[in-house]
DNA sequence: GTCTATAACCGGATAGAC
DNA sequence: GTCTATCCGGTTATAGAC
């Protein structure tokens, strides 16, 4: 049980860590600083923060949340796939902008098969499904037919391709990140195009051979639940 | 330069590296550990190697070297594409297998941007050329036919997917790596029943959205040398 | 210049008293 | 829940040997 004073420090280590990661990045900040920033003992931190990484997390959930409000503001507005798209992931990249500086070593985290961070794991099977949930909404407001044997897949196959874009953001040192923000509207007309395509009655051979996959995949990232 | 006995003592401190990730992991595994049994001190062993990390770097170019080895012979007996493309991934599957326990962190550090060992940066460009050349040596010895627009492509998209099925392994823990290997069958089907697709003219228009894409991504892999 | 060793530093993590 | 004291291991500084 956790009382209400020990919330409150909580609280305040996170915004101790955030703060000095965005002054001076991640590996620039030591535990020391955190705490006396927050004006605890180093050891107190571990008491409530298992170790500096997951104090990264703390930054990475509240990446999560940002995002979810600021995509909400463009699912209530638009209602053309391409628009509701390409303005998620547009969010989606404001929203982690401000972190370009050292967001690499959050993927470097979540690229541990073991870290709670990495988005194929059953740790992070509550994050991932909000991730996939958003881009079901995305489709869910269009109006677009979409072949029902796909359907379903199509949010989690679209929520990889958000994953895509943004590792692509991850190495983009371009001006404003323009390349990227090109990468996206091009791939949004891609993807836009080939659900469109998908539904073509002469594809069926290959939307059954891509539908296997998708099912071998599902089995390791969602295992069915082993009944009593 | 670098003496004779240089290149010995280096050597020796590779080897007691590998053998000791092998017997404990790699976090397990202390870098006066790593000295001692290479029969040096520990400040030496940082004459040779900056850290840690870097250790890790000559497994992973071992592991390379391995694959090449392996991969040649298929490329030497097979003709049918799908043989030599799915013959050329399980043979990377083989030669990982030993590796399966800690190559999580090989990864880690390759999401890293700045990390010499991340296929997309500029620092491990030779290696990278490497993997790619193996697709594109897959795609000569095949008798199939290509479209010339997406040819200079396909290796390199080949080489990315081929990256998706280490990470699909990665993260895979059944028995003998079944799933795994399911799923290099599979997608290898589905491969090479989009490359004979991707043919079809009634795909043009999609094809060059795709290519503008590949194009815009290309800058960021390869950019263009600045001419004097 | 190339190589090797010793000693120290630094910061993440832990033990245990209060 | 909080602190102090300590450990541990990656890394660095530096001095000297070949």
């Amino acid at each position: 049980m956790t009382t209400r004073k020990g919330e409150e420090t909580k609280a305040r280590i996170v915004e101790a860590a955030l703060d000095l990661f965005r002054e001076r990045g991640y590996e620039e900040t030591t535990m020391r600083a955190v705490a006396e920033r927050a004006g605890v003992s180093q050891g107190n931190a571990y008491y409530y923060f298992k170790g500096k990484e997951y104090l990264l997390q703390a930054y990475y959930h509240r990446m999560q949340e940002d995002h979810i409000e600021a995509a909400q503001r463009v699912l209530d507005t638009e209602t053309d796939l391409h628009a509701r798209l390409l303005g998620v992931l547009n969010s989606k990249l404001e929203v982690i902008e401000p972190y370009h500086r050292f967001s690499g070593l959050l993927f470097r985290q979540a690229a541990d098969p073991k870290s709670p961070l990495n988005p194929f794991n059953d740790q992070s099977a509550e994050a991932r499904q909000e991730g996939i949930n958003m881009y079901a909404q995305v489709l869910e407001g269009a109006k677009i037919k979409i072949p029902a044997d796909i359907a379903p897949h199509l949010p989690g196959l679209m929520w990889t391709y958000s994953m895509g874009i943004v590792l692509f953001w991850l190495h983009d040192d371009s001006e404003g990140r323009q390349r990227t923000h090109a990468l996206a509207e091009q791939t949004c007309d891609l993807v836009v195009k080939v659900i469109k395509l998908l539904s073509n009655p002469l594809l069926r051979p290959l939307r059954k051979s891509a539908l296997r996959v998708l099912e071998s995949i599902q089995v390791q990232l969602k295992p069915t639940p082993t009944d009593p």
